[in-house]
DNA sequence: TCTGTTTAGTCCTAACGCGTACTATCGGAT
DNA sequence: ATCCGATAGTACGCGTTAGGACTAAACAGA
């Protein structure tokens, strides 16, 4: 489908348009990820980390341990559950980050300048709707490979 | 941006989604990628492949080595010139291509299935110019960036 | 022909990325 | 109080991923 190969090459462009300024700071795309979610914030658990930057725990215990090695980050004992730990951005890390975070919006902005907030507004629904039907049909494809005899106790996905 | 999260999030339900069929064919998604490509032809040096999968040469000299280990895939040289070498279809990479090719397309298919014509035109479109956006702010920047001193005679991105 | 430059692939390093197995802890139910 | 299933992170294996150094072959110009 010539579509999707347009999807792929779309979001090549955007990654390699947003890693070129990413690494002029020194850090990694994913690195650089965390250090702009972390910012502004007291820090935050590996399992909200996750969540918000789409990186898998397995990922970002390596992830945090790099970052955490250039002490840009330290893990911390959390109060309420022995089980988390906090990720909070040690001074270098925040000063890091106000460096570099507004900076890397400017240039992800200056690709949108030419385009009108209802163009933008428009390709935005249009991601959505095709993520969304990514999403059912994957959906689909699970259930009916339980039906079908792989019932393998794969745990529902919430009906 | 939070058009471009709505990217990045689309990018990778699309992954998943077609990822999750690959798999179960034994294949990796690169694997599959070169699979795919050379099926119906008569094989293609690694320049070829690179070009047509966007996989860079770096990477593609590991993922070729693990389909010739599963003889799915031969190199050969090539008469013309002894610098390159041809990768080919094995008769069992043939007989791969046949039974999972056609079945991938019908996976992909159902995704869309419930889009009309027009619809689909209109994502390839919106993503087409979404990523000439990205391309061109690319290029811009990287201008830039030579003028301002940088000018580290980077090779000139034909004018 | 000899030489300098380009090009094709390989090798290397560093960093993801995912899934699975593993450990420690938490929380609820008995 | 104890046990048991669920959850948070880590360890690990395998497979990419990009980029740069390196080798060999091709090619163009003098």
């Amino acid at each position: 489908m010539r579509t999707l190969r347009e999807l792929a090459r779309c979001y090549q462009a955007f990654e390699s348009f947003s890693d070129a300024h990413i690494r002029s700071t020194g850090l990694t795309s994913p690195q650089f990820d965390i250090i702009a979610t972390l910012g502004n914030t007291r820090g935050l658990s590996f399992k909200e980390l996750g969540e918000r930057t789409l990186i898998t725990k397995g990922t970002l215990t390596g992830v945090v341990d790099r970052l955490e090695a250039r002490e840009l980050v330290r893990r911390t004992e959390c109060p309420h559950d022995g089980r988390s730990q906090i990720v909070v951005l040690t001074a270098a890390g925040e000063k890091l980050f106000r460096r570099v975070f507004p900076a890397h919006l400017a240039h992800l902005g200056r690709a949108f300048e030419s385009l009108s907030e209802t163009q933008v507004q428009h390709t935005e629904l249009t991601l959505r709707r095709l993520r969304e039907l990514f999403e059912a049909t994957h959906e689909l494809t699970l259930e009916e490979a339980e039906m079908t005899g792989a019932a393998k106790s794969r745990p529902r996905r919430a009906a």
